[in-house]
DNA sequence: GGTTGTTTTATAATCATTCTCATCCGATAA
DNA sequence: TTATCGGATGAGAATGATTATAAAACAACC
């Protein structure tokens, strides 16, 4: 883990955080866990080294590690259901920052090689594709 | 709006459910509204027809229409958020049924042909693709 | 080592969504 | 027409994820 540590000073000054020992365990556990997790099993998997960690202390430091870079959303959607009446197939470009939804259409996908790069059993008769970006307000702004 | 009428009673006979006015008028918002909207939004446009329905009422007939494929869902993720320590450039296959994701490798989206389609001012310089589909197992049980 | 501004903690608050259950409505049988 | 039955609705409570608040602890800079 000494590799993780280094690259996460690194990361933090580069970035303009103090180095915590708080924030350090929560970004060693995000890596350490090589996958999509929330922040309820980040927590559980930081209490094994700071059992005294708040869930608010992982949101807050989560929250900051996205805005800057340091990890991915894997759901940057809305935080609400939002509902689609428009059955004919499209897709969505999304904005990372505001969450606004527009439908593209267009064949940008090539679907053979999708399907030979998805896991076997994976059904995907009828894809829908999401791209997320920045809209041009939020690209503007920033 | 005789023609969504019409429609609606197709598809709800079709999908064996009850004709009721509340659906209808819940199924016609969100026609006519052309966008991604929230069951909040639904129901605020729905209250100017039956100013006395419930909001609960909305969220189960749009959770029906989903089921039975009469709407798309636009946020189809877990319903927490989920973090993502890698950083190299991968996309997402997410399982519209159990919200399970897993990374793919691999070159299917024409970027050039994407940036075409895209409106004017769409950054996509570090675009995130996930191509919703059914996994495996869930393919499996249905 | 002291000061200052940031971070953490515990807890309360908020927000979206689901649940509960009493009531209602519509279809069918009598 | 009336009685019955099952699913649909409505009001409000319950849940679960996330965020806000304010006091105590800490890191960074001098």
């Amino acid at each position: 883990m000494r590799l993780t540590h280094e690259k996460f000073r690194e990361l933090a000054v580069k970035h303009g955080l103090a180095v915590t020992h708080q924030r350090q365990v929560v970004y060693e556990a995000v890596i350490a866990s090589h996958g999509h997790h929330s922040p309820e099993n980040i927590h559980a998997a930081v209490r094994r080294h700071i059992p005294s960690i708040s869930l608010a202390t992982v949101y807050n430091n989560l929250r900051l590690f996205i805005e800057c870079g340091m990890l991915r959303e894997v759901t940057p959607h809305a935080t609400t259901v939002r509902v689609d009446g428009n059955l004919k197939p499209h897709h969505h470009l999304v904005c990372s920052r505001c969450k606004s939804v527009q439908d593209i259409e267009g064949e940008f996908v090539d679907f053979k090689r999708l399907s030979r790069h998805a896991p076997d059993g994976f059904d995907l008769t009828q894809p829908l594709i999401e791209v997320f970006g920045l809209c041009r307000r939020c690209r503007a702004k920033k």
